[in-house]
DNA sequence: TCCTTATTGTAACATTGTTACAATAATACG
DNA sequence: CGTATTATTGTAACAATGTTACAATAAGGA
């Protein structure tokens, strides 16, 4: 039942760490990391998002992005939104928070908020 | 390169028309509309986002959720949520529209902001 | 070092969506 | 109305993304 620290492992989180505040897509870590399997690169991320080290948003294209948690332990929360540059293609988790108010009696289990637009490096 | 009006475009339109407030998904048309083909569901939703009649919106599990349009025309806007009930499944556009600050010099493009949790109804 | 079993690789499959091309049916016009 | 034009549709084939079952491998405790 004990969870093995394994090269897959060590390499994926390296690749996480790095991007620091940017988003990562299971086939950024699968080209940067052909060594192995897409499953294994799978499976790898999901046992991070349930050990609260990362969360999955997704994109307005329907694809799923990788971001380091800062303040995640068991429970995620993360009422922040992501921004897609759509010039450089790069994917911001953005601090600012987001107060949504939902209607009396409607209760928020999870938020997915995504912008897409053009980002401050690449606007002129 | 004038527009026909097809069966399959009464028929997908009253769909929508039928749902009021809430979403559907293009497989959702599929088994309403057995008799036509998947392909043209697709072509056919397209057609009607181009031309300002449905949004197309992305749950936070990567599906696409097709709603009716209220004020659009050439372009699109849509700065609200959408909201879908873990219990009953169902997928509300909600009108609150959100305000959201991006950092200076970045600039919206476009949104896609979605909830999940209980709806006022399934909530005891 | 050896054993147990957590982890990985492989193959097969599912879902969602797209493309190319031939067949069909809306519409315009005589 | 009948016919021609071509917008639209159906079909098959493909691509991207993710999941599952099961056999092979390797982490780490004894
Ligand atoms: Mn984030
Ligand atoms: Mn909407
Ligand atoms: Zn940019
Ligand atoms: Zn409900």
């Amino acid at each position: 039942m004990n969870k093995r620290k394994t090269q897959s492992k060590k390499a994926i989180l390296e690749c996480i760490q790095r991007t620091g505040n940017y988003g990562l897509k299971s086939d950024n870590i699968e080209s940067e990391l052909p060594q192995f399997n897409r499953v294994t690169i799978y499976r790898i991320l999901q046992s991070f998002i349930d050990d609260g080290i990362i969360h999955k948003v997704i994109s307005d294209d329907g694809k799923s992005y990788y971001f380091k948690c800062k303040n995640c332990g068991e429970k995620h929360f993360h009422n922040h939104y992501h921004f897609k540059c759509n010039i450089c293609e790069k994917v911001e988790c953005m601090d600012n928070n987001i107060d949504v108010e939902v209607p009396k009696d409607y209760k928020i289990e999870h938020v997915n908020f995504w912008i897409s637009g053009i980002c401050n490096s690449c606007k002129k």
